[in-house]
DNA sequence: CTTGACTCTTGACCTAGGTCCAGACTGTAC
DNA sequence: GTACAGTCTGGACCTAGGTCAAGAGTCAAG
């Protein structure tokens, strides 16, 4: 019976815990998949998708609160009315904001990686086996003096 | 004596909170600025910067860790190593799909738009004074049913 | 030299976004 | 029909990233 994927098998496919996804149906965010005859929820193909894009949403900076709102845009049936239209300009300014942002960010670490990788060109001992710089990554505040 | 801003000042030039900047101090991400006689935290323009990358770093939907990486990455001060060519290639990758990923939500707004502002032209009743859509947004979890 | 706005530290508290667990049920395979 | 993996609900718990408050000190203006 072919009528939908078991949260667990939705769960590898979205990279988001089985848990998570009934924490956003709890929240209202993701629609109610149908129900088995003993109460397992079969997922559909939107389902997953409409999962994908709240993970995607999330990895970009946008709050679940923002990403209700994305949903409402997103979903065909919204009728189109001067809120809405509103609510979508603001949400492409923020997405514009962002991506001037990223292609900066973009720029930088493509600088720094020219520079790194040259440094290294130019250097004997490219296999460095500690780096002190990634020690300070790890090391957080627990800076305690002894 | 112009040797750097009080924290009010770069608070709201920065539009992180008072706490928020001693809360990225304390936690290492921030540099320690100068302090003045009387112990006042003084903040140079490098340091407002630095505070307005930590900003955007995660608004883009970096966390506090990342960040602490990205800045590393950013200090000219850090020294090339295979470890941080690595670094910056794993942060570049994240940043390609996050790119590729707002570039289609900026389609999906775009087009939502424009089926939105259609929409609207076509339609007299252009004032809707109260929009079921928004009121939908507003409302979350509390669907307690009287 | 005082007044009022600003800042200091320490430590408790808070919200968003999950995560974990117990105890019971379901579904499929032998 | 029983074994075993998967799922269910409810509720407690957790972490990241702040936020707030008290009580004391600082700084510039008048």
């Amino acid at each position: 019976m072919d009528r939908g994927l078991q949260i667990g098998k939705v769960a590898t496919q979205t990279g988001l815990s089985i848990d998570t996804i009934r924490f956003y149906e709890r929240e209202g965010l993701s629609s109610e998949p149908q129900r088995s005859e003993g109460g397992y929820r079969l997922y559909n193909q939107a389902e997953i998708e409409q999962l994908q894009f709240i993970r995607k949403a999330q990895e970009l900076g946008f709050s679940l609160q923002e990403i209700r709102e994305l949903l409402i845009i997103s979903n065909e049936e919204t009728e189109a009315c001067t809120h809405v239209r509103d609510l979508i300009e603001h949400k492409l300014i923020a997405v514009h904001g962002k991506l001037k942002e990223l292609k900066r960010l973009e720029h930088l670490l493509e600088s720094s990686l020219a520079k790194c990788s040259d440094a290294l060109c130019h250097s004997a001992d490219q296999q460095h086996e500690r780096c002190p710089v990634i020690e300070q990554i790890n090391r957080k505040t627990n800076e305690v003096k002894s």
